[in-house]
RNA sequence: GGGCGCUUAGCUCAGCUGGUUCAGAGCACCUGCCUUACAAGCAGGGGGUCGGCGGUUCGAAUCCGUCAGCGCCCACCA
């Protein structure tokens, strides 16, 4: 260990020890009879960095995964990277358009080269950086979502499904990501709340005669200068308008009876529509005229397909205007939206605008950019099945969330499912085994599905009428899979389990033990993996779920690039060190809640390392002696340290069950600190230069064993570190895989006369600082009455007395002080201060006579003695009893000094 | 518009089935100490009528109702 610095320099120790568990495979797991503990890791971004949220949630495997390998049992953490279709797509697109490539230039084959090359350049340095936090994944099971075994069971399971009839193809109103240029579920559309504006347009009746009805009487008949009358429709999407095949009002509405039957005209368009009627307008909305737009909106959309509306799409796949409509081709929609308003204007059609707060939908993979409906062809997947699969075991918590609240947001969503939206626009991710036969001119799309061309030749040829087709006259569908039609496989594909069901390491490591994840993709992911594991293995992927919370700032701030709020993680583990950092981030991550991350907890962890480290020191110091015999005092510490750690060996178990992992640590750290630090470790402490005997070095380097295995969890680094200095250890030893100790029965009452003990040394120490009393000067004691406490000797050491006498009355000069109902004092001879005495004694007395007030109060109360448990009764007698002892003791010692 | 959750010390939180482990922890703060393990430390200390109001009960931070504030999720009113 060379020198012991005063302060511990984790630089020195964190790589030396990973290398070393990395050598010597500990961290590698095959099935064996040992019980199985597995966590399968969320599969991070292959061309991700390491993030805050990255941290927090592998800090918690982590400390998951090694606590459980030191709970004996045969644990295995599968790492892995996700191909993340769309986030990866854009960054190779991105990249191109840098080199002045564009996508459309490429084929897909050399659009794939780039993107493999950027995924092996950029790949894998999450997977580095976890390295410096200590995780102890299996390395040599490393995963890709898009690797062979994985690509595989992705087809598998839809030739599976689609044979189950769950997968099908159809027109439907999809939402679209312009910018990405691909179809996207509903889960991937974020809602967000915005400041717009409602436009007023007005709508000509067509051919109207200017003498037309006046209006009945609840009517609203607009009518221009020149007293032609036209509807006014109020719309968010001005630019929508060149895709109007409709204007509808409800039949209901008085204010629009006079439009039923007639013909409008689109501003500025000139195309003349039909005003139909549907009950699913609502007449309080706007002026109860909705602008019908079916290939732009999806209530529109249901509209056109019941009443048999024509559908004009008028964008462009990028959101530009496209070749449909008459006016503003090749125009950005969001320009188009600003220049259509200015002409509206300026040709006298423009009502009125209001603002307008509503909700619009954006990508959630490029958050700028509006998500736009439109209609094409896509794959789905029929999710009722799913749904029904998946909801028992949660709701009747045979599969655990943890917190539990999240049992309310998975129902919803379950209940209220919708077909899964799994086909992508995109070339970097799964290819849709579908392969498309050629069909005649405007015949109905034929096409078969399978594993493989070769296959789907087969599947073809056995068709009526294509007995002799060709594999070059198959078409591969063109589009990709959504990603996370790959990561719901996840638990069961790590395993190969998809591939070879029932095999050696799906049967031993399935179900996995814990998963770890955000909230935030409970859908995505989450949910989507219980029905996968249901469906495909025949149980569930997981045993319980652990929702870690959002990592914020300190001001409770999401952590983003724009503000520059967001730390670098390895930095801060250069800073601070991977155990600090590790500590920083537990100490405030309730399961469930946002984490407010502070730096400052870094430091506490941080200073905690400081603490061990030095603590080690001092242990490692003493000179030990077989001629020193053991003191009284430090044996009556080693058997109540013994008890406090049984207390908090049982505690912390009780708290790694419920996933209260901060509590854990709380609990191990003041375990350290207080207890063995501040209290154990200063009674047994030698006097300078003198040796310490056998006995107490070795049930204190045992307890500091035993320590270092509760701390490794949580800060592996340093507790190796310390832990291969303890004792001999051969090459290949670590405390990765040393057991924590069961806990044994607690003795209770000697905690209870310990916790005593302590208040007593407390009192002395009051003593002592309040009358400026040497820390050194030797002192007695004066307990009036008797004092049973088992700790008599550590009392004496850690107060600084030569004795305790136990006495019938005090001294008058003496300083005392309360330890429940007894009385202690110190006796200061001529130093004593009678009037501040004094003051202490009678703030004592009162505080003691309105304490037995509000007893006494209770006690007379006959319903309360009649209804209350005995227990309860008797309580608050024995508090009865205890402040008239006190009373007297208080009032005695003041007559006493009053002489 | 529906649903869920939260509100306890300056900050972050714990307080399970109502009553001596009921008002707690860590950090921050204040006071005194460079006492040969550690100033990244030691010893001591202050601080909350448990969001407001009402109810149930002998008794409420804890149960019920209501109001206020905050947060999250879901939803096709243009």
């Amino acid at each position: 260990m060379g020198t012991l610095a005063t302060k511990y320099d984790p630089r020195e120790v964190e790589g030396k020890w990973y290398e070393y568990w990395e050598r010597h495979g500990l961290f590698h797991s095959e099935p064996d009879g040992r019980e199985p503990y597995t966590i399968v890791i969320p599969p991070p971004n292959v061309t991700g960095v390491l993030h805050m949220g990255h941290m927090l949630n592998n800090t918690i495997q982590d400390i998951l995964v090694r606590r459980a390998r030191m709970d004996g049992k045969n644990a295995l953490w599968v790492p892995g990277t996700d191909h993340a279709s769309i986030a990866t797509e854009a960054k190779v697109v991105k990249r191109l358009a840098e080199q002045g490539i564009s996508k459309r230039s490429l084929t897909r084959e050399e659009f794939l080269k780039h993107a493999w090359d950027w995924t092996h350049e950029h790949g894998g340095i999450i997977l580095k950086q976890l390295r410096r936090l200590g995780a102890s994944c299996d390395w040599d099971r490393t995963a890709f979502t898009m690797d062979e075994k994985r690509s595989e069971s992705v087809l598998r399971v839809f030739v599976d499904l689609f044979e189950k009839g769950y997968i099908y193809r159809g027109l439907r109103m999809v939402n679209w990501d312009p910018k990405a240029q691909t179809a996207l579920s509903t889960e991937e559309v974020i809602h967000r709340d915005e400041k717009s504006k409602l436009y007023y347009l007005r709508y000509y009746v067509a051919n109207d005669d200017l003498t037309g009805e006046t209006g009945q009487e609840g009517e609203i008949v607009h009518r221009d200068a020149q007293g032609r009358r036209y509807a006014v429709v109020a719309t968010t999407r001005p630019e929508t308008i060149m895709g109007d095949t409709a204007m509808c009002i409800n039949p209901k509405d008085p204010k629009n009876q006079w439009l039923r039957g007639k013909r409008v005209i689109v501003p500025l368009v000139g195309r003349v529509i039909d005003v139909i009627e549907d009950h699913y307008v609502d007449v309080e909305f706007g002026t109860g005229c909705l602008k019908v737009t079916p290939a732009h909106d999806t209530n529109d959309y249901m509209l056109g397909r019941t009443h048999n509306l024509e559908t004009i799409d008028i964008f462009n796949p990028d959101g530009t205007i496209g070749p449909a409509s008459p006016l503003y081709v090749g125009m950005d929609r969001m320009d188009c939206r600003k220049q259509i308003v200015v002409d509206l204007e300026a040709a006298g059609l423009l009502e009125k605008v209001e603002d307008y707060e509503n909700k619009v939908g954006y990508s959630e993979r490029n958050p700028d950019t509006a998500v736009e409906p439109r209609l094409c062809m896509q794959w789905f997947l029929k999710m009722k099945h799913f749904a029904e699969i998946a909801l028992p075991p949660v709701m009747n918590d045979e599969l655990k969330f943890y917190p539990p609240k999240y049992k309310n947001t998975y129902r919803a969503w379950l209940e209220n499912i919708q077909d899964w939206c799994i086909s992508r626009q995109l070339w970097w991710g799964h290819r849709i085994p579908a392969y498309f036969l050629p069909t005649a001119e405007g015949e109905e799309e034929r096409y078969v599905v399978a594993m493989n061309e070769e296959q789907a030749l087969a599947k073809a040829r056995a068709l009526p009428g294509y007995e002799n087709i060709t594999a070059d006259q198959l078409r591969h569908d063109e589009d990709a899979l959504d990603t996370w039609f790959s990561s719901w496989l996840w638990p069961v594909s790590l395993f190969d389990g998809i591939n070879h069901p029932g095999n050696a390491e799906i049967s031993y490591y399935y179900p996995t033990a814990d998963l770890v994840t955000g909230p935030d993709i409970i859908f995505f992911w989450v949910a989507r993996m219980i029905m996968a594991g249901y469906e495909f293995a025949g149980d569930m992927p997981f045993r319980n779920v652990y929702f870690t919370g959002i990592v914020r700032d300190k001001l409770g701030r999401k952590m983003s690039k724009s503000l520059g709020n967001s730390p670098d993680p390895i930095g801060l583990i250069d800073r601070f060190g991977a155990d600090g950092v590790r500590m920083g981030m537990m100490l405030s991550a309730p399961a469930g809640n946002d984490i407010l991350f502070d730096e400052a907890l870094c430091e506490q962890g941080r200073n905690f390392n400081n603490k061990i480290w030095n603590a080690f020191r001092l242990v490692k110091g003493w000179q030990v002696s077989d001629d020193v015999e053991q003191p009284e005092h430090s044996r009556l510490a080693v058997e109540w340290f013994g008890q406090v750690l049984n207390a908090t060996l049982a505690e912390v178990k009780d708290l790694f069950s419920k996933f209260r992992l901060n509590e854990a640590l709380m609990a191990v750290y003041r375990l350290f600190w207080e207890e063995f630090s501040a209290w154990y470790l200063e009674v047994v402490k030698p006097a300078y230069e003198h040796p310490i005997d056998r006995a107490t070095l070795d049930a204190t380097w045992h307890y500091f064993d035993t320590l270092l295995r509760l701390l490794h969890p949580f800060m592996p680094f340093i507790t190796e570190e310390l832990w291969q200095h303890i004792g001999e250890h051969a090459d290949g030893d670590s405390i990765m895989t040393a057991r924590i100790p069961e806990a044994g029965q607690v003795n209770e009452s000697l905690l209870a006369a310990m916790a005593q003990a302590k208040e007593i040394v407390g009192g002395v120490r009051n003593v002592r600082k309040s009358k400026n009393l040497p820390p050194r000067e030797a002192l007695t004691l004066q307990v009036v009455g008797q004092l049973d406490n088992p700790f008599k000797p550590i009392i004496c050491k850690l107060g600084g007395l030569e004795a305790i006498a136990e006495v019938e009355a005090k001294e008058a000069t003496a300083a005392s002080f309360l330890v429940g109902t007894l009385e202690l004092a110190v006796p200061l001879g001529n130093n004593i201060n009678v009037e501040e005495e004094l003051a202490k004694l009678e703030a004592d007395l009162a505080y003691a006579r309105g304490f037995l007030a509000t007893v006494e109060k209770k006690l007379s109360n006959e319903r309360f003695v009649a209804n209350a448990p005995e227990a309860v009764v008797a309580g608050e007698r024995k508090k009865q009893a205890d402040a008239l002892s006190r009373i007297e003791t208080l009032t005695a010692a003041i007559a006493a000094l009053k002489q």
